[in-house]
DNA sequence: GGTGCGAAGCGC
DNA sequence: CGCTTCGCACCC
């Protein structure tokens, strides 16, 4: 038998290899194969078979061995699926879990055997949890697709939903898969299970940080259709999975499921399809589930469930205070109310948490005289002023010493404008001289080491004041924190992202739900410039009812959920041509449009805010419309070929 | 992705 | 002239 495979990686055109007459069962097309290459052995898949030999000039060389690869009856019909969503190669995604089928996996003695049980330790439930494992139990046990929603509000356990969940499918033989939106969070989530449950299950992490030991133990897994817990962002939903009885995605409402590299896959909508595919129930947990999940809810009827009590401590009393009457404070930025408060808390010896949502933002530095602002000279920002008086682009982490005079008018005197974790710090240093204060954000720190340290002083009640950004709003438990302070509640409501209101409505709830996770009185404080409909909904209890208010103005502007959203950006080191083309493709788009007389709107194109990184420029277009399918037919009927810009399609963006 | 080959670059 | 570097076609 003759097939002709495509490679994994590097060359691109179709190569013929011959199978002998005993190896050939095993093999279809879209089968993984390793096949010889010059010297080297490497991955490729399977385009055509035929038994007749190719009338070709050359030799066409033997495959003598196949590597097995884990079988998965409907995994090819959801990485096809995958691929179609989003414009791309189906060979995109297996060359992500590729890595799996170079190495050969070693006799790990220290592989471990779990022994399948008809009855598991008993994990301890409210009669909240319970409605929800017993709802979802028989849906394992007798697979179909059944996506549910659990709205459980900050510390009301719902990871003993999933513990009971997860050994309910081991129980039955099934895998079940566990999604968190970031690595650190998986890595916390895999070491609690771990802790807990671990002696009993098979835990598997599986993202950027697992060692190759782990990898081939969890290839080893596979292979041979042992079931097991994968946990992980991105990567897990793409393994080939012979008895996937589960999907659960935690946080379910976080940007993080969207990749940050193109092609941006968002692996929640992937979950969707591959639960779907594979006809498996899934779970969506979130304190603050998104707008589209509850449409979802609303108008597909996926199964809803809400734990509404906390697991111990008690809620928090919410405070608005409006920083625009400046009367009477010492600094800007701490209102006379939190003032009072960080102070009683420190006398107290509870634990402090001040939170700052900025994006993209902090501050920077300009001319007092002839107003000149430091720019990156190749990205489109402002460079940000850092405490040791150095400049840094946060884009390309270009650097320059502050200079003495201003380039422009040779003037001395600057204005230091904006606001930056580092200046919140030396502020409440001054403040609270006997605070003990650290910061923690991931943008500027990207030293993870340092970052996790902070964490664990923190939790072992070492720090006083904890000041961090959107990352300390995720999944952490600090049982001793009874004050959370937000500076600037609504410093990014209006960003322009349809969005801006619903990520910083779910942002401040998170934050504000770090309080009382253990104490029967806590605070949040909420600082904000102007007023804004959302902050009536900051009280967790209050949060659903934040669907109805935005989604009449989605519905109105015509966007997710209520319409389907795609986003076209255009990459080019060259400013004119990726202005005349972006402009040419709208053009384009609009022409087949028209053609076709489906209901779809055309964006831009439109010059993002920071239009220009490391010397590429950026270019987006949106899409709206009524369906997806309609979308992507149109696009995939313009030809881009002739382009010299990068075009990049993103369905659902989140960011 | 890795490799082998010819063209181009470079020192003197 | 002889050596190294670079760019690129090729791999079945």
């Amino acid at each position: 038998m003759y097939i002709q495979v495509k490679l994994l990686h590097g060359y691109q055109q179709p190569l013929w290899y011959h199978i002998p007459s005993g190896l050939t069962d095993s093999i279809t097309i879209d089968s993984i194969v390793q096949v010889p290459l010059r010297n080297q052995i490497v991955s490729a898949i399977v385009m055509y078979i035929t038994h007749r030999a190719p009338a070709v000039s050359f030799a066409i060389k033997e495959i003598n061995k196949l590597e097995p690869f884990p079988a998965d009856a409907t995994y090819t019909t959801f990485i096809k699926k995958l691929a179609a969503y989003h414009l791309i190669s189906e060979m995109h995604f297996l060359k992500r879990i590729a890595h799996f089928l170079h190495k050969k996996p070693k006799n790990n003695a220290a592989a471990q055997l779990f022994k399948a049980y008809d009855k598991h330790p008993p994990i301890k439930l409210t009669d909240e949890q319970r409605i929800v494992t017993d709802f979802l139990k028989p849906h394992i046990s007798t697979p179909v697709y059944m996506p549910t929603v659990l709205h459980g509000v900050t510390a009301s356990g719902k990871t003993e939903v999933y513990k009971e969940l997860m050994m309910h499918a081991f129980a039955h033989n099934k895998t079940t898969l566990l999604l968190l939106p970031e690595v650190t969070l998986a890595q916390a989530f895999e070491k609690r299970l771990q802790h807990e449950i671990g002696s009993i299950l098979p835990i598997c992490g599986f993202h950027s940080g697992s060692s190759s030991k782990e990898k081939s133990m969890l290839w080893q897994r596979l292979l041979t259709k042992q079931p097991m817990i994968i946990i992980g962002v991105h990567l897990p939903i793409l393994l080939p999975i012979a008895h996937l009885g589960l999907i659960i995605i935690d946080e379910e409402h976080e940007v993080g499921y969207q990749e940050k590299k193109h092609p941006k896959i968002n692996t929640k909508d992937a979950a969707i399809m591959r639960a779907h595919c594979a006809n498996i129930p899934l779970l969506l947990g979130s304190a603050t589930p998104s707008l589209a999940t509850l449409y979802n809810v609303k108008k597909r009827g996926w199964h809803f469930f809400q734990l509404k009590n906390r697991f111990a401590g008690a809620f928090p009393t919410m405070h608005m205070v409006s920083l625009a009457d400046k009367t009477d404070r010492k600094y800007f930025w701490i209102s006379q109310k939190l003032y009072t408060a960080i102070k009683d808390r420190i006398i107290k010896k509870e634990q402090i948490i001040i939170f700052l949502n900025r994006r993209g933002f902090s501050f920077f530095l300009q001319c007092k005289s002839c107003s000149f602002i430091f720019n990156c000279g190749t990205c489109s920002v402002s460079l940000t002023l850092h405490k040791n008086d150095v400049l840094t682009c946060h884009y390309c982490g270009y650097s320059i010493p502050q200079p003495t005079n201003c380039p422009q008018c040779k003037k001395t005197d600057f204005l230091k404008k904006g606001i930056g974790t580092q200046q919140v710090v030396s502020m409440l240093e001054n403040a609270f001289p006997s605070a003990r204060i650290a910061r923690a954000d991931m943008d500027t720190t990207t030293k993870k080491k340092e970052w996790q340290q902070t964490m664990r002083a923190f939790m072992d009640g070492e720090i006083d004041i904890l000041v961090g950004t959107q990352t300390i709003t995720k999944g952490y438990d600090f049982p001793n924190v009874t004050l959370v302070g937000i500076l600037w509640a609504d410093l990014n409501l209006h960003f322009p992202l349809f969005n801006a209101a619903e990520t910083t409505l779910q942002q401040l709830v998170q934050v504000a739900g770090r309080a009382g996770r253990q104490r029967a009185h806590s605070e949040v404080i909420v600082q904000t410039m102007t007023d804004h409909p959302i902050f009536d909904y900051l009280n967790e209890i209050d949060y659903l009812s934040f669907y109805h208010n935005e989604l009449d103005k989605r519905e109105m502007l015509g966007y997710p959920p209520t319409k389907r959203l795609v986003e076209i950006e255009l990459k080019s080191p060259n400013e004119v041509a990726i202005e005349q083309e972006s402009h040419d493709l709208v053009s384009a788009l609009c022409a087949m449009q028209s053609k076709n007389a489906t209901d779809i709107q055309i964006l831009g194109p439109a010059k993002p805010p920071v239009y220009k990184i490391k010397d590429i420029y950026m270019r987006k277009i949106y899409i709206k419309g009524e369906h997806m399918h309609e979308i992507i037919a149109l696009f995939k009927a313009v030809d881009t070929r002739r382009y010299s810009s990068t075009i990049y399609f993103v369905p659902n963006p989140v960011t």
